[in-house]
DNA sequence: TCTCGGGATGGTAGCGCTACCAATTTTGTG
DNA sequence: CACAAAATTGGTAGCGCTACCATCCCGAGA
């Protein structure tokens, strides 16, 4: 019976027409390709030479079949249009363009759940590494994790029991340091605004009561949060909650940038001075900050280099020669501004 | 000689496992799984529960190899941390998260020879559909969509001439109302601002000219560009560089809202009154447009409605039900606010 | 001269799944 | 009730690639 050249794939040339052009062995163009010291200098120009002529790209579905290994990072976030985690994905895929490594994106919506489900998904791929938001993971999904067989870093934050290696900050240390700033300027009355209050704006918020209560200015009246999505326009509304709650309010730290800009332009549209009647605080620090009129103190993160640095690490993992530092603490920066320069 | 029970893969189980498990074929689990109505009642009830028992999940791998046809979308934008972009993106991602469809997203960084190689990487994977940022294809590019076997949906604007679908709207449309719309609010030197002309900018700068042309108001220098990535800082010194050319300025089209969040921010600081000495217009209409202080007019785009517009063609086109309309345009809105109610 | 080690190359046998077709059972029809 | 048609199930043969092992060739050392 004569078998047909090809009966699916689309007459794409495969890699034994490579070898065939160049008169070597089917191996011998996959070692040329993946190890091309293992193979003389000049049957690898003949291959190559093959390659080009015939525009060969290697599958890889039937690479990762074959090797049992996908060339996949699994990256987990819990929002794609959140500035703060597409800044983290852009860190990853830049410092994997350059790799053979792809990226899977997984967006949680902040749900444990729905990290679940996607991480039983991703596992079934067999990725070469796996990149998750967060250390509040469930115990399934940590298991999970556990269970991969490949490196696993968590970002964004930083804590005392990685599953394997972590890159981060201290959002306690960021929220006490934003407050404590604020008490310094002389504000008093100081109340936290957050939004979306997922397990880092918890531990902001837990900064902030620390340093309120080292300075024996806490009092529970002067937290406002909310379950929804976080957006200026929320920022907008929930500073007037706050004053209707405490109408001498005369300070904010926010649980993030949006909330900020969003109380900022609520004083200006109430005619509240800032600095001088109130002084906002916001977290992270996006480009348009140090902008705003007036500029507004934030605390800088640094989430790009947190995506460069968990390619990094899981890359040297994969190599063979995991990082001794399982745990890197990126930091945060202070960065006063007008808005709280009375 | 005795066959290991698996040579590589990690003891994960196989669809085989489950078919034994189950007391079928392979083949039938493979069918339960893929098309249930062909599967009766009983057997199919068997197969899920071994499934479940097993915690059987199929590797997309071999299912790419097996069938030629990987369940991938691919889809490629020229920023991932541009709001107006990972909006997009989240709508491709939510319509496709209940089908099993994953996303490979390529990010062009506004570069054709990235857009190039990107697209010569998906095609080795045999996508189930393409979705692309922008009609503007250099021709390489343009022939690797039309021979990529696959539904093609280009998005965020709209064109004469599809590979194969579109989804969008009109840039030039866009620019030329909300010129008119400052023209028809008295203002008579309006500025152009533009960062990161791309085509899309392009076009709305089209838009101005024409509008401007119409009214007998146009005046080259008061075109203000530049190819730097636009940002809110970018912003407030493209208004003073364009302030600095024509002193007479009194009102700006901005490129985007970012841009116009900067010259709003510029116009607090150099005490120049919105919207009575210099009106605003943004594009995109993000949140905080509504929320600035004053709010600032805007172009509403349906970014996250031309992703879910998107996947819907290409599903559609997969399933063998082409959309007879092949070109959608979404439209904009145009958003009177405050700062244009001179 | 002969053996041995090591580098270069190739052959074989799958990886886990599905396309294709064959076999079997069930249902419908006159 | 016989026979065709439809529905259901299964076997076989790969998809394109790489792990594993065998082979070959060369120069070094005995």
């Amino acid at each position: 019976m004569i078998k047909p050249r090809s009966r699916r794939g689309g007459g794409r040339p495969t890699i034994s027409d490579v070898a065939r052009r160049a008169g070597v062995g089917a191996i011998t163009v996959s070692r040329a390709l993946r190890e091309p010291e293992r193979v003389s200098e000049e049957l690898r120009r003949q291959i190559q030479a093959a390659v080009n002529e015939l525009g060969y790209v290697p599958d890889p579905n039937a690479r990762a079949l074959a090797s049992a290994r996908a060339e996949v990072f699994g990256v987990l976030v819990p929002s794609l249009t959140n500035n703060v985690f597409a800044e983290v994905v852009r860190g990853i895929y830049d410092s994997l363009s350059a790799s053979p490594f792809r990226i899977q994106l997984g967006n949680t919506h902040y749900s444990g759940l729905e990290e679940e489900r996607l991480l039983q998904l991703f596992g079934s791929q067999r990725p070469a590494a796996l990149i998750v938001a967060g250390i509040d993971q469930t115990p399934p999904s940590r298991k999970l994790l556990e269970s991969a067989g490949c490196p696993v870093v968590q970002v964004m934050e930083t804590g005392p029991d990685p599953v394997d290696m972590m890159v981060g900050f201290s959002h306690l240390d960021g929220g006490r340091m934003a407050t404590e700033h604020l008490i310094e300027a002389g504000y008093r009355r100081i109340g936290f605004i957050g939004a979306r209050m997922d397990p880092r704006s918890q531990r902001r918020l837990a900064g902030y009561r620390a340093a309120m209560e080292d300075a024996g200015l806490f009092d529970p009246r002067l937290v406002t949060t909310t379950p929804v999505l976080s957006s200026v326009s929320l920022g907008r509304e929930m500073l007037r909650d706050a004053l209707a709650k405490v109408p001498t309010l005369d300070g904010v730290f926010c649980n993030n940038d949006d909330i900020a800009l969003g109380v900022l332009f609520e004083c200006h549209r109430a005619s509240i001075a800032v600095p001088k009647t109130i002084g906002i605080v916001g977290f992270n620090d996006l480009d348009m900050m140090q902008v705003a009129f007036p500029s507004i103190t934030s605390i800088r993160t640094h989430r790009y280099e947190i995506g460069r640095r968990a390619v990094a690490m899981a890359l040297a993992a994969i190599a063979g020669n995991r990082p001794e530092q399982r745990i890197v603490d990126l930091g945060f920066e202070l960065k006063r501004r007008e808005s709280t320069a009375r």
